[in-house]
DNA sequence: TTGTATGCGTTATCAA
DNA sequence: TTGATAACGCATACAA
């Protein structure tokens, strides 16, 4: 039970050789012969020898961890972004180290100094917003951070956004399309810069249709935030009769309630749309017109960005991602 | 930007200390007076300084990572054990190291020397088997394993259970209290031990209460696995009038099937069960009767397993959790 | 190609 | 309580 790791002297032992020479034969490009390297590597299988990462991130400056920084994991969008990162930054050679944050204050400031005690080379931000101080220390070790999803002006780290207003502004216009008159829009008082942003943008688009938007805001993100708006909504003197959600899991919670509780047909007597594409939008009891969150291309975007030599380039000022709208069966005349 | 991060030597000097003062100042419990201590606090947020976790675990054999092996961390059961299991090792004072698995050959072995890599002071394995060779690796090394509902019979490793076997059963008297006669298992063909146990459970009760039970298995443990499942359970000339479905993601298939397709009336005509007890499980769409994964449990089990000094009692043989049954609205007469 | 010597940032031991 | 010194396991500059 306290038997502890193996050790590279160890290893050196027992191929009869240097430890220096154990060190190169797992350094990929260092100088050892292929039989050395072979009886090395023998040895080193049979003692059941891994190489230490700690102490090569001790002496390389580089450890090989990159810290995603996120809350709510458990929502159907965020693990699914959770998942594409990770696998990306296995097949990229690092170790993702996951920390959670929660809406408290500092969170995620507490989260980056975690990661800058173990010296994670990159630090990937979904959830909330650093600190600027903590940000510059992280910035000033050499550390480099993602920002997803999160607006922010300050330069150095890479913000990877959507181009939430345009998708605003697109359903706006399918929505007049489809000969809606009446539009809402259902969002969270999370107030998150994309949340924002997609309500701008659809708001923009309609004055610009000469339509006027009612706008309610209400808890977080998810499924009963999409009940209670649905609730505030639907009993309006002047119905609504196309309501964009600011995510999937409002639009889910506003169909049910829709329908189950108000006897609504969608998309016959309501439009509704929303955001994200996660897998339920596509479940046949919905079937929601929505906008896909490119996960793949951010998470693309990010790890090659923290892979780069010299991210010095106009890409650290920030990329703007597109998403696609996804056209189901909630919005009339595809 | 090629500035290194700081380390005690930089605090010890601007404190006019030693940089065992400053060691201890950051270790709880060590002798430091007071006004020292406060010196170097002051040095040390002065300058940005964080303790170095790889040096600090090189030193005490001890890093306070602790791995997540898991595969499909996008499915909603296993992103809320996810969830449960980073918060309650960031409150233990761990930290969380993601490796995500596939179902190839060696996947989970792989995931498993990365922690030997990295030290990890434990590893918690929520999807696949690793090898026996491997295992005795990481107990060799010293580090702590954690299996949860993967059924496994070699010493060492503590094992998380639930009590599949007896909730097959229950469902199935529920079904027979329900004037169900035609009961069918709608599993994946995964077949790992608590799916099967599910399903073991479920028919060997149901043959004590004198019926038959139709077994089809597919796919995997999703939502379209759900859908085929029904086409071929709900096109057999003696049409089931109850299915327990493995998961919560297969029953939400079966149903949009049943419902849409099949235009089949739930519970009038079917009574449906899940298993998981996933968020969707209580949107009105389904308000899905099924069993509920105790997750917060099953975290605080492995999480106190691994904290504890002696982990050699009786409970590392294995612990065998219940699923409570939620009752909602898929199965008749509550 | 190989071995020797040195350093990475920390904690533990010991003497003061 | 404090400081000097020796580890921890590894990578690298340098000499051979």
């Amino acid at each position: 039970m306290p038997k502890e790791f193996v050790s590279a002297q160890e290893v050196a032992e027992k191929a009869g050789v240097s430890r220096s020479a154990v060190s190169r034969a797992f350094t990929p490009g260092a100088s050892v012969s292929a039989e050395t390297r072979r009886r090395i590597l023998a040895a080193a299988e049979e003692l059941g020898y891994h190489v230490n990462h700690l102490a090569r991130g001790l002496m390389r400056n580089e450890t090989g961890i990159v810290c995603l920084v996120v809350s709510e994991v458990a929502t159907p969008y965020r693990s699914v972004l959770l998942r594409a990162l990770t696998q990306q930054l296995q097949s990229a050679g690092k170790v993702a180290m996951l920390i959670n944050t929660d809406r408290t204050d500092g969170s995620v400031d507490r989260a980056l100094q975690q990661a800058i005690r173990y010296r994670a080379d990159a630090s990937i931000i979904m959830s909330g917003m650093p600190d600027k101080s903590i940000v510059q220390l992280c910035l000033r070790s050499g550390q480099r951070l993602v920002l997803i999803n999160r607006d922010d002006d300050q330069p150095g780290p890479l913000r990877i956004n959507l181009d939430d207003e345009e998708c605003g502004a697109r359903i706006a216009t399918a929505f007049v399309r489809a000969g809606c008159k009446r539009l809402a829009f259902a969002n969270s008082e999370a107030g998150t810069p994309s949340l924002m942003g997609r309500e701008r943008g659809f708001q923009m688009a309609a004055k610009r249709l000469g339509l006027d938007v009612v706008v309610k805001r209400y808890g977080q993100t998810g499924y009963e935030a999409g009940r209670v708006l649905a609730q505030r909504l639907l009993t309006l003197p002047d119905r609504p009769d196309a309501v964009f959600c600011a995510t999937d899991l409002i639009a889910c919670g506003f169909m049910d309630a829709a329908r189950h509780q108000f006897r609504i047909a969608i998309p016959d007597e309501l439009c509704v749309a929303g955001f994200d594409d996660i897998e339920q939008a596509a479940w046949s009891s919905y079937e929601l017109t929505t906008f896909s969150q490119p996960v793949t291309e951010i998470a693309e975007k990010a790890i090659k960005w923290l892979m780069e030599d010299a991210p010095e380039g106009e890409m650290s000022t920030g990329v703007r991602l597109h998403a696609d709208l996804v056209w189901r069966g909630t919005v009339r005349g595809a």
